[in-house]
Formats: C-alpha cells, structure tokens, sequence
DNA sequence: TCATAAATTGACCGTCTGGTCAAATTTATG
DNA sequence: CATAAATTTGACCAGACGGTCAATTTATGA
C-alpha cells in the first residue's frame, strides 16, 4: 500500500543528492549565481537535468542550500579557533590558518563565494554574523583584555579590536589574487611561513601599540 | 565629400557614449557581467539598444571599458596619496581616505567590481598589479624606512609590509557589508572618525612593533 | 537646397536557459 | 509475481538574452 523505499535507493538518491550539491558549489563558486548554468550543474554531478528539481525547488534554492552548507561549518570552525586558544597569540594564529585552508581550499572556492556575497552587500553572510557576531566578540574578549593585561575594555574598543584582527587576517587571503602579483615579483608568496609570521605579528603588535601607547 | 560631422551632433554622441558608460558602470556593478542585461543598460541610458553596439563591439568589450575607465583613474589616485605625503602616517591616512572615498561612492560600485574582480581571480586588477606594484613598493619604501629610521630595509620586509598596510586598508571598506553588522549592534560605524584613527594606528604600531622589536 | 554620411530606430533572429511533463524504469512491499 | 510508489529519463516550452539589420531620421558641407 505505502511502499516506502527503506536503503539502497534512498541511500543512492541522498548520494546523488550530495553529487548536486557538490557540483552546484563548484559551478556556482567558477562562475557565480547568474553565470552558473543547470545543465552544466547537471552534467557535473552526472544526472539528469531533472533530478536538480526533484531534490531542490529551483535554482536559487539549490544555491541557498549551498551556501548554507558553506557558511554554517565556518562560522562553527571560527568558534572553535578562537576558543580553544590558549592566549591572543594562538587565537589569531588559529583564526589565520583556518582562513587559510577555508579560503584557500578547493582553489579559493569559498573566497569565490565570500567575494560575491561583498559584491551583493553580504546579505547571506551579513545575516548570519548579525546573529553570531556578539558571541564572537565575546569569545575574543578574554584574549585580549589578558594580553593587554587588563580587566575591563571599553566596548567601543573592543569590537573595533575584534573587527581589525578579523577583517586583516580575512583580507590576506580575499586580497591574495591582486597581491600575489607583487609577492611573485619578488619570488615570495603568501603560503611562506614567513608571510603568516609578518601578518599575525602585525595584528598583534598593532593591538599592543593602539592601547599601551598614547 | 566627407563630411565629417563637428560638434553638435558630434557631442551629443560623445554624451551619448557617456551616458552609456556610466549606465553600464552601475548595472554591472550591481549585477555582475552575467546578471547584467544589454536592454537594462539600454533602457538606464535613455538610448536604443542597438547605440551600446553602435560604439562598443559587443557585451564584453563594454564591460572592459567600463573596468578601464574605473581601474586606472583608482591607481593614478593611489600613487598621488603616497608620494604626496609627507611621512608613512600620512601616506596610510591619505591611502585610508582614498580607499574609503573610491570603495564607499557611488553605493559601494566600486566594492563591488573589486569583489567580484576578487571572485574571478582578479585578472584585470592582477594584471595591472603586476605593472603597477613595484613602482607602489617604490613609493612606500622611504615613507616606511623614514618611519623606522633605518636606511634599508630587506626587500621581503619592505614588500609584506606594503601589502600589510594596503590590504588592511582596503579589508576595511572590503568586508565592511559583513562586520557593518557587529558595529551597528554597538552603535557605532566604519565611518566614524575614531574607526579611522583606530585603523590607521593599529596599522602604524603593527609595522613598528614587528620592525623594532624582537 | 540637395547629396551624403553619420546617428538612431524598432523589428527581428537564433540560441540559451530555467523550468516542466508525461512516460519509462527501478525499487520495495504484500 | 503483481502492484504501487519512488526515481529517472529525454523531450519539450516559453521567455529572455546577446546581437544584427534594413530603414529612417538628423546633421553636414557644398
């Protein structure tokens, strides 16, 4: 009477339902919203055209869906960088090298993402840290009231703070595309552990200069 | 025989050019080439469609017109920021004003063609990069061993801290949709002057503390 | 005023694209 | 094995899009 399929269909229909969402991802971090084509998303994930429909409204859906899939597991990796750092030191550097395998990873897919999203005013994003952005003012504060060894900071100072030590280790790897261009004049590159010790020694000792001196 | 047309009409059809480059300029920069549309362009322009093929080949060479118009005026402005300072707290300051004039007029058209640039890869802004960026290293470079007070600095130093300082600059007004959202929790604005000063020392006292201690 | 060339129009074309459908195939159940 | 539901297919559609063209209007120079 009700039939419903318990394993290996639905297995294989979650499977290919994964294979979209993949695809879609790649296809719409190349080429963007508009420039991102259902059939090649199809093709791609190597299934009908249809089955696109089947398993999402419609294309704005599927690509609300990606970005879901992006933007959730960064922002919980975000968290667990900051707050399982030892001292202000450890957390940028972790906040450092997650941007760096986030950005970086899948030949700079989710920097595609995250550049549109600017482009379009970042709603998505925007949305999203509207909500997580006090926790994780929060989970910074502790950092950087101890490495300034005080107890309390003005908040004006300390959401500027987190603002700055975030949006610099952010722009290293957002920027990288125009600036790679000097760095390879010079046969350096941003990868060199160097580079990661000049930027986070930078936030570091900008933090200190900003509320020691003057 | 040739009568070659002087100026009335002359003018109306450089004027018309305008109005189509300018029209062009902010639906790509809202929409992105693909999400852009020939007939919107068309119809913001106040002209027949068939003018945007009249004085430009086609789709694409419109759209690189439109990124020459926006990328070369921005470098030229650059240069003028730098070199007109009289010391590296100027030249970040200079560079700051420039960047949040050229990123944050016109709605943020800039911002986004820069984004989106940044999505592809950045090839046009990368290309002009890799002609202009030394000539920018060379600018920077007594501003910031004048600061210092040494007499050279290694070129690996001298280059990531230009990149330092240009990519926070421009991370600033970059990421400004996504951390806008922390600020307004707080009541305050990238826009307010102490956001700037804020930028700016941490950005001076990130280059000291990594050039004079340890 | 008249011939000429530039500027401008609106209709038009082929293609691509997001989205749909009925039919076919596969799968699980009784 | 028969049935019905779930899955999958390929053909199809209407609209949008980039781009073109013949025809018309406008300005120019003699």
């Amino acid at each position: 009477m009700a039939p419903r399929p318990k394993n290996s269909t639905k297995e294989k229909t979650a499977e290919n339902r994964q294979h979209i969402l993949d695809s879609a991802e790649k296809v719409f971090a190349a080429k963007g919203f508009d420039g991102a084509n259902m059939r090649e998303i199809a093709a791609d994930a190597d299934v009908n055209k249809f089955m696109l429909y089947y398993h999402f409204e419609d294309k704005r859906t599927l690509f609300e869906q990606v970005m879901n899939t992006i933007i959730q597991p960064a922002f919980a990796r975000l968290n667990r960088a900051i707050e399982g750092a030892a001292d202000l030191e450890e957390a940028v550097a972790n906040v450092y090298d997650l941007y760096a395998d986030l950005l970086t990873a899948h030949n700079g897919r989710l920097r595609s993402f995250l550049a549109r999203e600017l482009a379009d005013g970042a709603p998505r994003f925007g949305k999203v840290f509207k909500v997580k952005g006090p926790e994780i003012v929060l989970l910074w504060k502790p950092k950087i009231t101890a490495y300034l060894g005080v107890d309390e900071l003005p908040y004006q100072d300390l959401v500027r703070a987190v603002i700055s030590i975030m949006s610099t280790t952010v722009a290293t790897f957002l920027t990288e595309p125009v600036f790679r261009n000097i760095l390879e004049v010079y046969g350096l590159s941003a990868n060199d552990p160097e580079h990661r010790e000049h930027v986070i020694q930078s936030i570091i000792g900008g933090l200190r200069y900003r509320f020691t001196t003057g």
